[in-house]
DNA sequence: CATATTATATTAACATGTTAATTGTTGTTG
DNA sequence: CAACAACAATTAACATGTTAATATAATATG
């Protein structure tokens, strides 16, 4: 071989890793009083920020796998946190929308949900965080089609 | 509340998800022709980089939680990936060591690796790719101790 | 209209993430 | 030495990641 074992503490998805789990960290800490996991957290945000939509869109914006949102929307729906209904259109498609209490937990963590978004602008700053979205949405260019142009950061 | 929902899009936790999932589709596709998750093959690397070492300081190189590690470690030891054995001097610890069929393994695929790697740094370029690993670093600065100064990157 | 094809969702099976409880070992203190 | 505290590893229980197989609904094709 031409490549001997090179370091693993320059391996990019290992700094990946290891920077989301810093930054999750504090999240998950919010979190475990409301008895949300990162994952339900993140359908929440998605849908209280889109509005109804259906399960494929939902599980591509929230970062989850479908098979997961299946079984999460099963538990998110029996907690009454969401609700699912068929498309009338197409009865193959699943509509998915927050529910009251849903709503309730956001509104209840929004706030700080978004002081350690701040937390974490303040602590590399603005310029450089900026600069790490924008890095991190290039490396990721081709794959999605991502093409927000909102300024603000949250959790 | 004092801040409305704001979006996902700018989300650093998701942005960061996102990447990770760019960063590691090509390197899963590389693996799963030798049958290794992404975690065993994180194990892998570590071992034939430190040689044998405690299953406490291979769970933190490797990124992985304890329990975790404990399952895997009974899977790649069966498959004679690893060979585990208690430190003599203190029988609480486990000492973890790779094995030859893991050694071959790792040989065999990392070139295919470093490829992968060094296309992720010319999909950014050199100075946007040591940018992009210096913020990282500063995400989690304070959370761990990692103070290396190697250079070169991989997978 | 019947069949095949495609799309959507669910289910299954197993690995890993995650937290908490439990077991075994070492060290400490009386 | 005995009791206790601290440490390391395992195990348990449940959620999620991941891939593959299956079921159901819509569409195309004859």
């Amino acid at each position: 071989m031409t490549n001997s074992l090179p370091p693993t503490t320059r391996s990019l998805p290992i700094a990946l890793m290891r920077a989301r789990e810093s930054v999750m960290a504090p999240i998950r800490d919010m979190l475990s009083e409301t008895g949300l996991s990162e994952q339900q957290w993140r359908v929440l945000r998605v849908l209280a920020e889109q509005g109804e939509m259906d399960s494929h869109s939902l599980a591509e914006r929230a970062c989850l796998l479908f098979p997961s949102l299946t079984r999460m929307a099963a538990t998110m729906n029996a907690k009454e946190l969401i609700t699912q209904t068929r498309d009338p259109n197409d009865r193959r498609r699943q509509l998915i929308a927050i529910a009251p209490a849903g709503l309730t937990i956001i509104a209840s963590r929004v706030e700080a949900a978004s002081t350690i978004a701040k937390s974490f602008r303040n602590k590399i700053g603005d310029e450089d965080f900026e600069t790490l979205l924008d890095l991190l949405g290039r490396l990721s260019a081709d794959t999605d089609t991502d093409t927000d142009t909102d300024t603000e950061e949250t959790v």
